[in-house]
DNA sequence: CTCTTTAATTGACAGCGGAAAATAAGGGGC
DNA sequence: GCCCCTTATTTTCCGCTGTCAATTAAAGAG
């Protein structure tokens, strides 16, 4: 394994510092009166923490960016350096793995995927651990320390403990994969849930930025959902939360895998809309890509349902809205690739279905591009850096 | 107005002893031990928090205490003083106002309901102010002071400032209550939603004592739903959360107010409901407890509109605990007293719909007293009072 | 009566973050 | 060009909180 010597740890471990540098690190270069009157601390304090941030090399002076000339002593804005460290992240679905090489601003530098053979742990691993092996490689070429490596999974898993509870795609039950990983790696490991790891990275580095309460709801192979109360990321008494996919949203809707029927998930995700437009037009799209592009030729069938699997997710984010007020839902999932088919829908229908004061919540979309997902486990990588 | 001299504060405002001291009102006895480990303070740090609190009266140590014999010296565990001081808590409907002299451990010591003629803010103040001036002469008998006001009121409730924004019952728009009832009575005012008041007594005095995730759900007039995620009652990015009411529920259900068709409310409201059974048995029912009279009677319409009303308080509470994973939902409200005619239904509704482990949430029930939606208030005045 | 065990307390102390004063770095007026 | 004004940042000092490592307290066991 290329890197062996340990990785380096965030200097300053007081709560003002890791406080101060988040806020730099989201809000982008901020003078030191800003980041004070932002964190609540006083001018000096942030003076203080800043100053180790610097020597290590974390923050920099930005004097290139712009403030807005007034009276007095310019400001000087400091910000983070991007280039500073980097993170691994990744994606372990039942069929492939996706990682990523990201920034210490998350923003991706190298992105790869394998295929996996096997779904056990055993089979797995090793493929993980030479994919991380590869982009420590990568990340040589760019002379800057690994400081951490990330691993998202679809399912129940418990990030403190680092462990994966349960894993329906990939069938693993109590998998201590933190350790593991960090046997394997050398690197310090954050594991989470896939869904939520990619709302971290929209809390940190996205449209949530800012934000106390959004939520992010992902569409495709299923509907999924991450939410953001008080500014934390949900994970429910019981490590798992967020599942949009069983509110009802059709009347009398087509039966789904959990026994109920009209189930958002069973209207509006990739295989519910294959089914469907098979049915209604009678042409055997086998794939969304190609039910899309029939939907996209005009076909009423298939526009009625995408039509209806817009509604759908208009009412299930409504549901959200009504239940937890967020100031804001950002859509994303690959179903979003066609969003023109049903963007309509789904305003409307949230409108019609969000009830007082939860209609001032914004509904924005946002395009996901396939190492999305291996970007937000680096997203929990650096919040695990930064010491939160 | 009886009580003039300016209400005592909290001593020892430092984070850790507001801790501690809460830690010991919703713990119940504990020794100074127990309390070091529930709030990861040290020991040390226990007992000096505790020392200025027990000189002030609000802790007392309490020897009574069984504490399991070991070896060693025996532990020591203390209480809070319920008697050292007292709150009142008013709750406003369009009707009535109902208020509660409650003691620090918010126990109820006294309740008064006073009708309402009007619903401006100026025929509805005049009114509370007799009413607190009459609780604090009733507390003048136990020769304690009152140190704080809470006021529960339906709607939107800014509390951070003291705000009505807006209250459909009463029909009131940005009302700084909590200004204008400092300024009549004297106290401290601390003003918010009622069903979020209502949370916060189960959350510090309840059922939800010691859960960081679970909700409450008042069945009722209407159907409310007050949430603590992460150990906190959420009040949404607009101040309004928790709007169970309209959860599409039974597919193609009912018209509800809100034009949607088959929400919880339309469904399982007491006028939902009444409505329903005069239709269904076309006997002329006034009233919520005329339909549960018809029901208990052995009317099978009757039991029938029950049962739907049971599944679909079931199916929304499934939704929260899909949503948001709490380890328990409680279930209180008026709406309870017909509860032995859907409790069935309800857990049935709730175990189908609930997915994946969100059915490890336990569901239970708890009664509604008339005067516990103020002392949902006074709740929120005692944690005021202690610094939350 | 002494030893063991656990609880509570004490006193020294580190260190975080605040307040206020000092310093820095412009721009504007004359 | 010089001085003053304004705002940003830094420095210095200091209070205060909570921890650490004894020390004391209060049983029961032998």
């Amino acid at each position: 394994m290329p890197s062996t010597s340990p990785a380096e740890t965030f200097p300053a471990h007081t709560p003002a510092a890791s406080q101060i540098f988040t806020t730099v690190l989201t809000h982008g270069p901020l003078t030191r009166q800003e980041a004070a009157r932002r964190t609540g601390l006083s001018p000096a304090a942030v003076t203080k923490a800043v100053r180790p941030l610097i020597e290590a090399g974390f923050l920099v002076e930005d004097a290139g960016a712009e403030v807005r000339p007034g009276l007095g002593r310019p400001a000087n804005p400091v910000r983070v350096d991007g280039g500073r460290a980097l993170f691994i992240g990744l994606k372990a679905t039942g069929d492939e793995i996706i990682g990523v090489l990201a920034d210490l601003c998350c923003r991706i530098r190298v992105a790869r995927r394998v295929p996996l053979t096997g779904r056990t742990p055993r089979e797995v691993l090793p493929v993980a651990a030479d994919l991380v092996r590869e982009l420590l490689t990568e990340a040589e070429g760019f002379g800057v320390q690994v400081l951490g490596l990330g691993i998202a999974v679809a399912g129940d898993v418990d990030r403190a403990a680092g462990t994966v509870r349960f894993s329906p795609f990939l069938d693993w039950h109590d998998v201590p994969l933190a350790a593991l990983a960090e046997e394997a790696s050398g690197l310090p490991v954050t594991v989470d849930n896939d869904v939520r790891a990619l709302t971290v990275a929209e809390q940190w580095f996205g449209d949530g930025v800012g934000l106390s309460d959004f939520a992010v709801v992902t569409v495709g192979a299923g509907i999924g959902c991450g939410l953001v109360v008080h500014g934390r990321v949900v994970s429910g008494a019981h490590g798992v939360a967020g599942e949009i996919g069983h509110v009802p949203v059709v009347p009398d809707g087509p039966p789904c895998h959990c026994g109920d029927r009209g189930c958002l998930e069973a209207v509006a995700s990739d295989a519910a809309i294959t089914a469907r437009v098979r049915e209604v037009t009678g042409v055997p799209v086998a794939d969304a890509a190609e039910a899309v592009a029939l939907a996209r030729a005009g076909d009423a069938g298939a526009r009625a349902v995408y039509a209806r699997a817009g509604e759908a997710i208009g009412r299930g984010i409504a549901t959200v809205a009504n239940l937890l007020g967020p100031a804001r839902v950002i859509i994303s999932g690959e179903g979003l690739a066609a969003y023109d088919l049903f963007a309509g829908q789904v305003r409307d229908a949230f409108a019609a279905a969000a009830f007082g004061s939860a209609a001032r919540c914004e509904v924005r979309t946002r395009p996901l591009p396939f190492e999305e997902w291996a970007r937000g486990a680096a997203a929990t990588a650096i919040q695990s850096f930064a010491g939160r």
